[in-house]
RNA sequence: GGGCGCGUAGCCUAGCUUGGAUAGGGCAUCGGGUUCCUAACCCGGGGGUCGAGGGUUCAAAUCCCUCCGCGCCCGCCA
């Protein structure tokens, strides 16, 4: 294979390009000329029954006036095949293209070994991307419809990164709201000064969470109860209120700021069991200390559909946008002077748009109207650009309803993960008695995280999801641990190899049995699949993508020997030494630990 | 009430943005497979009005309309 017909970041694209050149020249001879990119996205790149690639012909048939079936047959005959596609038959409308196997395993192969842990990876370029995700209230431990955000967006990251947008995560840490000041106002008294429903409620048990000594579980501990208590006792709430005042004046109370950062700490040691961790923090009272609050408060006075209330608040007419507030109204800005979350968002964002080039938020489905309330603020602010959204939908208990930190209905993350490495140790115990305790420990906690982010990013977005236990700690079929296993599998055969280290020279020839050949096809799709799943954000295409491989790759194990075979054995061990590494990177990509053995 | 999202076998789900050939998977179920590179595996069977109806089209799970069911939101909360 010559440089001409070599991509190293996607193998398939010279045969795709062969087959785009050679669809364009027939197209010209038949009376149906088409552009080269109409052809290309006209084209089935997966095949059908009877070929690698099909192109349907019905709408070029019909420039040309011709029969569909008949003009298939007329596009194979003025087809040139070539060194890359061997074939191009008629069947029905469609023009089915057999690849050359040799080549396509050739070019793939080759692709893959040289380019190692970037095989997947686009060349990197264009503006920075925000990709802002989780951002929960520091007021508590994490439950699993917090992590639903978390993963998902981990996981966009991961892959933007790959598909060349380099991309910095942002968790923005609200300080400021009624939330984090609750934490605040309990914590500033001694308990024993606690109101007495708090007290009880504390006192009365476990919230369920596992690790009651965390600091996010301890200071947490009261909020569900002190948010109760608000509800009933105006005093209190006025208490809070001075405190969220003295907040805004730059003026906080003291250990504020330090609880939140307390509890937050707590959360993200969870978050980073799922291999899940943040390149910048952002505090909301920053934006107040900085003073551009402040400056987009005063710009925002003089919006075009700015009005003041009779009481001195400001709100932006929002009949013009489509809003469902029944009031017509955007208010930005209370009676008292004070900011409210949407404004300080506005800051936030536009410190965003200062700095990247693309900008993404993640958000629950609760979150659509403050999505499309913030892009009407940054209209009327003058900033022409809006963030792009991904949102999910909320994680439901099967009793029905949201999860929620009160009723005891939340599953926690801490113990869904102590659940799940729990159950992994079970498993890697039943099979493996050689293990040193320290191993069995370590592989059990990389197949408790695998299986919970497997088990979440699967699932499109919008889609959403009832929590049940059996399904979240499923180890089989199209789960986590079903990839780590069979990349573990792989890692196995290299390891009592002879040629573990590679390099893996191979004869491409020599790997054409079919189930090589379903392997190769698939691995020559992961770098389009990355792509893909980069542009339209569907991260849960990376999660289909690395079962389909594992899944080959466990058909071709059992129908085909590798170590005990003759002539076929090093282009054998290239292959599997492929699929490891195409396995490994689609991992990484899920956030999923590579295990070399379970 | 209004806005937005979701609806694919008993259960879960891919495909929908850009319409194309027999709708892919997984769990469960039934029947097989381990002197052989890790059985967290593999092979085979059964199971589908793609919520309902209408429309557009040579062609609809995919686009449009209506309806039904479920969820979320409609705060001087965040």
């Amino acid at each position: 294979m010559d440089d001409t017909t070599l991509d190293r970041f996607d193998p398939a694209e010279p045969f795709v390009q062969a087959i785009v050149a050679g669809l364009e020249a027939a197209l010209g001879q038949t009376g149906a000329p088409l552009g080269a990119e109409a052809i290309r996205s006209q084209l089935d790149l997966e095949g059908g029954p009877d070929g690698d690639v099909a192109f349907p012909a019905h709408r070029a048939a019909a420039t040309a006036k011709s029969r569909p079936d008949e003009f298939a047959d007329r596009l194979a005959r003025a087809f040139s095949t070539g060194p890359l596609v061997r074939s191009a038959a008629a069947k029905g409308a469609y023009v089915n293209f057999r690849l050359d196997p040799a080549a396509l395993t050739s070019g793939t192969l080759s692709a893959v070994l040289e380019r190692g842990p970037d095989y997947g990876h686009h060349p990197t370029g264009g503006p920075l991307a925000s990709v802002e995700h989780t951002s929960a209230n520091p007021t508590g431990p994490f439950h699993i419809g917090r992590v639903r955000n978390a993963i998902i967006g981990d996981t966009l990251a991961r892959v933007l990164r790959a598909a060349g947008t380099p991309a910095t995560t942002q968790y923005y840490v609200d300080d400021m709201g009624r939330q984090a000041t609750m934490i605040t106002w309990i914590w500033s008294k001694p308990p024993a000064e606690w109101p007495e429903p708090v007290r009880t409620a504390v006192a009365g048990g476990s919230d369920g969470a596992p690790t009651e000594d965390k600091p996010d579980a301890r200071f947490g501990r009261p909020y569900p109860a002190v948010s109760a208590y608000l509800k009933e006792n105006a005093a209190a709430r006025e208490e809070v209120a001075e405190l969220i005042r003295q907040i805004e004046l730059g003026t906080p109370p003291a250990r504020h700021r330090e609880l939140a950062q307390e509890i937050l700490g707590g959360m993200l040691e969870s978050l980073a069991r799922l291999h899940i961790r943040f390149d910048e923090f952002v505090w909301e009272s920053d934006f107040l200390r900085d003073g551009s609050v402040e400056r987009v408060l005063e710009r925002m006075h003089h919006a075009p559909h700015a009005v003041r209330e009779e009481n001195g608040a400001w709100a932006i007419d929002a009949a013009g946008y489509g809003l469902p507030q029944e009031s017509g109204k955007i208010v930005f800005q209370r009676a008292d002077g004070t900011s409210l979350y949407v404004l300080r968002d506005v800051a936030f964002h536009l410190a965003k748009f200062a700095r990247f080039g693309r900008v993404v938020d993640v958000l629950g489905q609760d979150h659509r109207l403050h999505a499309r309330t913030l892009d009407a603020l940054l209209h009327e602010y003058g900033e022409a650009r809006t963030p792009t959204y991904l949102i999910y939908q909320d994680i439901t208990v099967p009793e029905g309803g949201r999860m929620s930190t009160r009723g005891g209905s939340a599953v926690w993350l801490d113990q869904l993960l102590a659940e799940a490495v729990a159950r992994a140790r079970q498993e890697v115990l039943a099979r493996r008695e050689d293990l040193p305790e320290s191993e069995v420990d370590r592989i059990a906690e990389a197949v408790g995280a695998g299986a919970i982010r497997f088990h979440i990013v699967r699932v499109a977005p919008e889609k959403p999801v009832v929590f049940r236990w059996e399904d979240a700690l499923s180890f089989e079929g199209r789960s986590g641990p079903f990839v780590q296993y069979s990349y573990a599998r792989a890692s196995s055969v290299l390891r009592k190899s002879d040629v573990e280290a590679g390099p893996f020279p191979f004869d491409a020839a020599r790997l054409a049995d079919v189930e090589e050949l379903a392997l190769v096809r698939i691995l020559a799709r992961f770098p389009r699949t990355v792509r893909d799943a980069a542009r339209t954000m569907h991260v849960q295409a990376l999660a289909g993508y690395a079962h389909e491989l594992a899944d080959q790759f466990n058909r071709f194990y059992h129908a085909v020997p590798v170590l005990r075979s003759g002539d076929e054995r090093a282009s054998r061990i290239a292959l599997v030494a492929a699929v490891r590494q195409t396995l490994g990177n689609a991992l990484d990509l899920l956030g999923i630990p590579r295990l070399e053995t379970m």
